[in-house]
DNA sequence: TTTATAACATGATATTTATCATGTTTGTGG
DNA sequence: CCACAAACATGATAAATATCATGTTATAAA
């Protein structure tokens, strides 16, 4: 199942795709690959790194816990991107925690590769710089809609977020399902709360539930919803 | 008033630091000096910026405008900053707008100064990302706070924002004043709400108010208060 | 100085959201 | 298959917050 960075299709979504033919064999060399299955941590908040995660498959939510007791997903993760890397960068402990959604494969990066790489190639670093502007820019309108919107508002928002970033399956069923209490949190609400508004979703006709699994029946509609009309 | 970049002391706060002797030339040479009043645009959002502003003096705040016509303030940045370098980097438009909280001294520079060194300097470009992970960081604590704390607590956690990063002046009031609008801006609530509870806490005794100036009186209620406790 | 305007302040009320209680369904190990 | 725990669901209520109304105090322009 393992393989040569060289040949990873992955790479193609993140940064690694600016390193040189001998930067990347050095990466591929230490490297080590993982299996994480659902539930499994793959590091705590305020840990050290000592390397970066690229995921391969499945998808991590790296979240952190507030004093409340309550654990504000602040994004998740998925096919292609680089975890950990924020945190190896400006050399200070992980500011959140990354626990795998469901069974994963990932390569775990030493940061000496990464680092080396960086003083030597200034595109590899222009290339991380620039996902790393993608990310604080998704981060900054997070917030405002944290602190504008309504909680029904960021209900229909996430729906579609899951859509357009993960996907459906055959049946028209979002590919990541997430249970309530993992919805609630990337919403930032109580899971009562969640639970309430998706029936009334369901009740209005803009998504059908089976069991977990949540299907979007009314993508405009719900766009609407997300901007409170 | 103007003077060389080599001999500004601001630079020593930024990334501007790992630039080469040449490098700062060639950014000094090119750089016009600007100075921007109070309540003065430096760009709105969605605009492209052919540049970066270093602010040599005064306070900008970083926001945008929510839907319902809220104007949610993501960030104020400070003496030693560099505003707008996320859009030049991503080469996308401005995700924020900016806007002079005090009279403002700054310098412009040309983005292809910046970018020149990126594509040359591993060690500046380093720099930048790390400053830039830092903001991340910081991004990723406010959305926690955002969606976990009370208003009461985020007011009072923006109290103590504001001392630890604007300071007191002589009379022990916050250097920076910000209307009671912004105030409510920058923790995400209405003006009327952020009203009260500055009342609650002048009544508290943990803060004192002389028109728009806020003094802190006791530092360590306030950070419990912020805590939840 | 006067006057107009914006900022500040507070009460009353409505709305949103969280919490507590309780019951139902689903899934899982024995 | 059963028992038991976890997840899901919903009602009742409390708490937090926004909104609307109105009055007061600054502030700036004429």
């Amino acid at each position: 199942m393992e393989s040569r960075c060289e040949n990873c299709i992955v790479r193609q979504f993140n940064s690694l795709r600016a390193m040189s033919k001998e930067e990347l064999k050095e990466v591929s060399d230490s490297k080590t690959y993982k299996t994480v299955k659902k539930g499994e941590t793959l590091f705590q908040e305020g840990v050290k790194l000592n390397g970066v995660f690229c995921v391969r498959d499945g998808v991590s939510k790296l979240s952190k816990l507030s004093a409340n007791g309550k654990d504000q997903i602040v994004k998740l993760a998925t096919k292609g991107e680089i975890i950990g890397q924020r945190s190896v960068i400006a050399e200070s402990p992980t500011n959140l925690s990354a626990v795998a959604m469901n069974d994963m494969e990932v390569c775990f990066v030493p940061k000496e590769s990464i680092i080396k790489a960086m003083h030597k190639n200034p595109n590899y670093t222009l290339e991380v710089l620039r996902h790393m502007a993608h990310d604080l820019k998704e981060a900054d309108d997070v917030i405002v809609n944290m602190s504008q919107k309504t909680v029904k508002q960021r209900v229909a928002e996430a729906f579609i977020y899951l859509k357009s970033n993960f996907g459906e399956d055959t049946d028209g069923f979002l590919e990541l399902t997430l249970s309530r209490e993992d919805f609630a949190n990337v919403v930032g609400t109580a899971t009562e709360s969640c639970i309430r508004i998706i029936s009334d979703y369901k009740k209005l006709g803009v998504i059908t539930t089976s069991g977990k699994k949540i299907g979007i029946v009314d993508l405009q509609k719900l766009q609407e919803l997300a901007n409170g009309l």
